[in-house]
Parts: structure tokens; C-alpha cells; sequence
DNA sequence: ATTATATTTGCAACATAATTGCATTAAAAT
DNA sequence: ATTTTAATGCAATTATGTTGCAAATATAAT
């Protein structure tokens, strides 16, 4: 599947966005990485392709459409990663784990872990969670090793 | 229990700092608060008494010394709880879910619920965990209906 | 009590992150 | 082709966090 562009230009159709250059980049370096990506980071890599404006706006309509989900890390920075095909605009399904990297910092998405159930105190009612674990990722444990 | 303030100078002492009006007045502030702080919400109530720069490095220095944990909310914003007595400089033990209100933004932290245990996929080593829960506090929620 | 010292504070300047208003440009609809 | 609507880029502004340094203050030493 090269054809990525093919594929992108339709999900900014379903969700009633434009198919513009800006948009189509940053769905581009989103997928292209195995991590979630930080928002100075795509700045960096964008350059002057767009203005830091647009970037955060499109962010924030990718997000609004759930397109994209966002993480924020240790450090509080925004990364963002693609949805799964179940997110839409109302439902987002990235109640995930998301693991945070002590060395390389990227930050996964482990999709395959579920968050278990959780004992809350009566009266409080759980709308979404959020779990980010820290420590070393497979690809740097094995390097201290 | 009145005398707070003697029991913060002794725990400043004990961690080596000195007894100055910008820290007890911040030990002061949250310890009289049932949720988590916002460090705007610090700066504000401190107001002039206490410079911008001061508090940045008051909260920095509690934070080393174990005596307040940060939780970053959902927007990544910082807030403040003083620790349980297990902590210290060195062991952290705030891996208790956090709860964010959608209606009144209080974060509790929930000490008594444990974050259960996780699968991870191979060669990943967790170290810390964070869980953050969002939805309805117990007051806000009786409120609701 | 006074002085010495080491820490802490407050200020100013700077750096970074994020938001808003508005004119211009580009995409889609007619 | 023209119109309409959405999106971009720029400038200005606000919020957030950091650094260096001189002045002030808490504690230890005398």
C-alpha cells in the first residue's frame, strides 16, 4: 500500500475537511513513525512547509475529528499518533496504554494492552482513563543490556 | 490539629530547607485543599507575596525532596498535592490514580485505589505507572442529578 | 548579640509554547 | 468561470517556564 495519499485524501473527505498540503504532510509523518509524535517535532520537520499556526490548527481539527489522539508525556508535551480505524469524532477509542521511554522517549501506543477494571470510591463516575507507564522500551532495554 | 505551621518548619528542616514565608505559605495552600493544585491557581492566590520565579522554584524544590508530587491534568497543566508520608527523595509511592472532574476540574487523588497490574509486551520494563481517570467527581455528580 | 556563610528571593531578561484577529489564498460547489 | 466557504500565513499578543545575578534573609559560628 503506497498509495498513501490515495487513502489520506479520502479520510479528509469523510471527516468534511479540505485536502490541503499541510494536512496531507502531517498525516504523512504521523504515519511514517512507530511512536507518537511531539508537536516541536513535526514543527522541525515541516520547516517553513507550513506555519507553526497551521500546524496547531490542524492538530486541533485532526483531533476534533478523531483522526489523531493526543498523549502527552512526562513532560507534558503534546504527541500525537493516528487513531485505529474504531476512533471517530464522538467515540474515541485510544483507551490504551501508552508507554513513555526513559531513554529514546518516544512514546508507544500499546494497543494490545487493555487497561483493567478500576474500584473507584462511590459516586465518582469514570468517563475515560488514561495510563502512561515509563521505563525502557524493548529497543532500549536491549542496547543497556 | 492547628499548628500546621510548626509541623511544616519541622518537615522543612528535615529536608534541609529553610524555613522562609514563600514555603510554608505554599505548604499552607495545599494542605488546605481536598484535591490537587494548579500552579496558576498558586500563583494567583499567592499573588504579590510571592514572585513568578519564586514559586516555580519552591514547587521544584518540594518535588526533589519528596515532600509534594506533581499530576499533569488532561490540558498538561501542573498541580501539586502534598505527599502521603511514605514519600521521600528518593520513592516516590504516588502510583494511585488520579481523578480529574469534567465539571469542577478538582483532581483527587484516590490513595486508596491501587493501579492494578499490567501486561506489558516483551523486552518493555515499566518503571512508574500514571493513571489518570476523568469523568465526574462524587460532589459533582450528586450535583447532576 | 554580632558577624559570617550559605541559601533563598526577586528582578530583569530571555526562551518557548500557544492563541487570536485579519487579510489573503486555495479548494470545492455552483 | 464564478462564487462560496474553508484554510492558510502573518503579526501581535498572552501564557508558561527558565537563567543569571544582585540583594535580602535564615541559620550557624563566634
Amino acid at each position: 500500500m503506497e498509495d498513501n495519499t490515495a487513502r489520506f485524501e479520502k479520510l479528509l473527505v469523510k471527516n468534511g475537511l479540505k485536502r490541503t498540503a499541510p494536512r496531507l504532510q502531517v498525516l504523512e509523518i504521523l504515519s511514517g513513525r512507530d511512536s507518537a509524535t511531539s508537536q516541536p517535532y513535526l514543527e522541525q520537520v515541516m520547516g517553513k512547509d507550513a506555519d507553526r499556526v497551521t500546524l496547531y490548527r490542524v492538530l486541533q481539527a485532526f483531533e476534533e475529528k478523531g483522526i489523531i489522539h493526543k498523549v502527552l508525556d512526562q513532560q507534558g508535551t503534546a504527541n500525537y499518533a493516528i487513531c485505529s480505524d474504531g476512533c471517530s469524532a464522538h467515540e474515541h477509542h485510544d483507551e490504551h496504554v501508552h508507554f513513555n521511554c526513559d531513554n529514546c522517549h518516544k512514546i508507544y501506543c500499546l494497543d494490545t494492552v487493555k487497561i483493567p477494571a478500576l474500584k473507584v470510591p462511590a459516586g465518582f463516575k469514570v468517563d475515560r482513563l488514561n495510563l502512561i507507564a515509563t521505563g525502557l522500551c524493548a529497543s532500549c532495554s536491549d542496547k543497556v543490556n
